[in-house]
DNA sequence: GGCCGGATGGGTAACGTTACCCATCCCAGG
DNA sequence: CCTGGGATGGGTAACGTTACCCATCCGGCC
């Protein structure tokens, strides 16, 4: 490599002689720690002022904290993730922290487990994991490391925080919607990955929806495609899905994403939402409320889970040790994707 | 802060000891240095290997590089992010670079400063900026301390590397599509910040649009929404529209978020697409290919230009200073949301 | 007046890594 | 046989910050 010119940094070594004091006392008033002066305290940060000076992150990695909270996301493409990162990054704001995020690749456990490593490797605060996947016995030695809160996992852990919504609500909502309509072929869309029986969401939003379904004595309609929560795995699984005979009236996707593939499908097919088939989400991404979308979806409120993850995570680096779990009351907000099933045969789809 | 009993990490020290030679040796094979034997090699592989040893980024930052990209996003919600995400992690991800991301907000100077600030105080060794609103000289600043690539800006300069589409062709491309199917009543949607006149893609597209309406003898039915490249700011800039009389029988919006905003005003407002008012959008990112969404609009390749920009890095990282300009000339995917205007009143919305 | 304790300011040794320099060793060439 | 130089391995001083400890000062109390 080139060595490159930059101009070398300012440092607190510079702030300390222009303020005609020491290191110590500006480490000090930086980190706002006891034993300084008023005056001491205006006159460092007067000459900070002046300098331009900021605090070199890896130097304070190397001895203690490095105001980053490294967020782990499987990817940035879930509309709901940005719900959820725009809550965190309220929170966290006036704080004097700041957030990194890293694709975690979401179904690649070698990806996932290199994504950790990386946030550790970087000395972050505190870690924000976003829909692991991996198994527990991972998460809690992270966990040994670094403050960590988890979103969207059901397993318990006193080592961690977590943050997730009441997923068998939230499912049973959906499921005796479209039943209530007066479907009785409803199917339903889950992600493949999901080895950790009982923690992960969409093992109980898919155990829901057959347990629903079940108590509804409409077990031999069960029909589950079973690809991933994805525009791509919607998509995929919906074709699966129309593909039966008879074809299910009703789909219960377990995201939105993966809502926005199956609406796709449905449409690709030549059938009309919802006059041939309706269909749910989960997670009413902000996007899924847009008149032209309007899908009938699962809220759980990406905000509110993003603020109480930043705040439950200051407070673990600020030393709390108990766990805590904070679970949301998914509510169903219907939109204009479901409807009863219609008797007749339709004719043909209309232009949009 | 308590302190955590975090267990001490292994350290190149620990692996010097157990593989019985120095530090120097081991930091040597770390970096793939000269004058290492094969057998002090693998020697020092396995050792490494035994003790699952990490090297650790901030003592890494304080003496050389960090193998860390920075990212800065304006935010992550704008799917067309996800794909220029794509191809920039499938570039570097055999480098042994990590890409970290930072939402830079867009649209507050402030906000953006302090994400782009977050980042050098993090040592990144390189930054790919997408989309900078800032003024070019804080750019080059930026680029004087830390190799940068920009995306989506036209302004040139020789220190930095910019990755961009000929938004000129773009724009010239729908607006023309649209004039072509009939349209006479065009409407725009742009961003309303748009001070650094000329380097941002918004006010080109906007020039543009303007001026291939006029070259058509349509100026006088020019119709500007300025709000933003968001969803809410094309719904809000399309209620604007459609209240105007006459009407416009096409909106360009200036990007697919935009555009999924104006479908949704234009399907809140009783109206079809494209029945009624034709929509085309701008990125073409995957999401709109959806047969559901079906939106015309005009591509750029984001996953090309995340892997030319993770390239164009890795370059300027490895000693590169001259400048290189990558640009991708678009072309237009016409899909269900435009249609030659409809001369007839239209009859009651269809139910999707 | 002497003493004690809290408040204030500073000195210094790490933290883990790498760039730079130096010491050996070995082999080829004179 | 001697010399020179490339290849190899190691010693050491930074990098910028903070935790810990110590010195000083001042006011109040015995």
């Amino acid at each position: 490599m080139v060595t490159r010119d930059r101009q070398r940094r300012v440092t607190i070594t510079d702030v300390a002689r222009h303020a005609q004091v020491s290191t110590t006392a500006v480490s000090k008033v930086l980190r706002n720690a006891s034993g300084v002066s008023e005056a001491m305290r205006a006159k460092v940060r007067a000459a900070i002022d002046d300098l331009g000076y900021r605090p070199h992150n890896a130097a304070r990695a190397m001895r203690g904290r490095t105001f980053t909270i490294g967020v782990l996301l499987p990817h940035i493409r879930n509309p709901f993730f940005a719900d959820i990162i725009d809550g965190l990054t309220e929170e966290i704001s006036a704080s004097g922290y700041q957030a990194i995020m890293v694709q975690s690749g979401g179904r690649d456990p070698a990806a996932e487990r290199r994504a950790s490593d990386a946030l550790v490797d970087r000395q972050v605060d505190g870690v924000f994991w976003v829909a692991p996947a991996c198994a527990r016995a991972q998460l809690e030695q992270l966990a040994d490391d670094t403050p960590l809160v988890v979103l969207g996992r059901h397993d318990r852990s006193s080592r961690y925080d977590c943050v997730l919504d009441d997923d068998e609500v939230g499912a049973e909502l959906a499921v005796e919607h479209l039943i209530g309509l007066g479907h009785r072929r409803v199917a339903h869309i889950t992600d493949s990955l999901r080895s950790r029986s009982t923690a992960l969401l969409q093992t109980i939003r898919a155990a829901t929806y057959e347990r629903v379904m079940t108590e509804h004595g409409l077990a031999e309609h069960i029909a589950v495609a079973s690809t991933s929560y994805t525009e791509e795995g919607g998509y995929e699984g919906t074709r699966e899905l129309l593909s039966r005979d008879p074809r299910p009236t009703a789909i219960f996707a377990g995201s939105d994403q993966a809502a926005f593939g199956a609406l796709a499908a449905v449409h690709e097919a030549g059938l009309t939402v919802p006059g041939d088939i309706s269909v749910a989400g989960y997670d009413n991404a902000r996007v899924t409320g847009l008149a032209h979308i309007a899908l009938t979806s699962v809220d759980q409120d990406g905000a509110l889970m993003g603020r109480t993850a930043g705040r439950l995570l200051l407070e673990r680096i600020g030393g709390r040790t108990a766990a805590v779990r904070f679970s949301v009351t998914p509510t169903l907000v219907t939109r204009r994707s479901t409807a009863p099933p219609d008797p007749r045969p339709k004719g043909p789809t209309p232009d949009w």
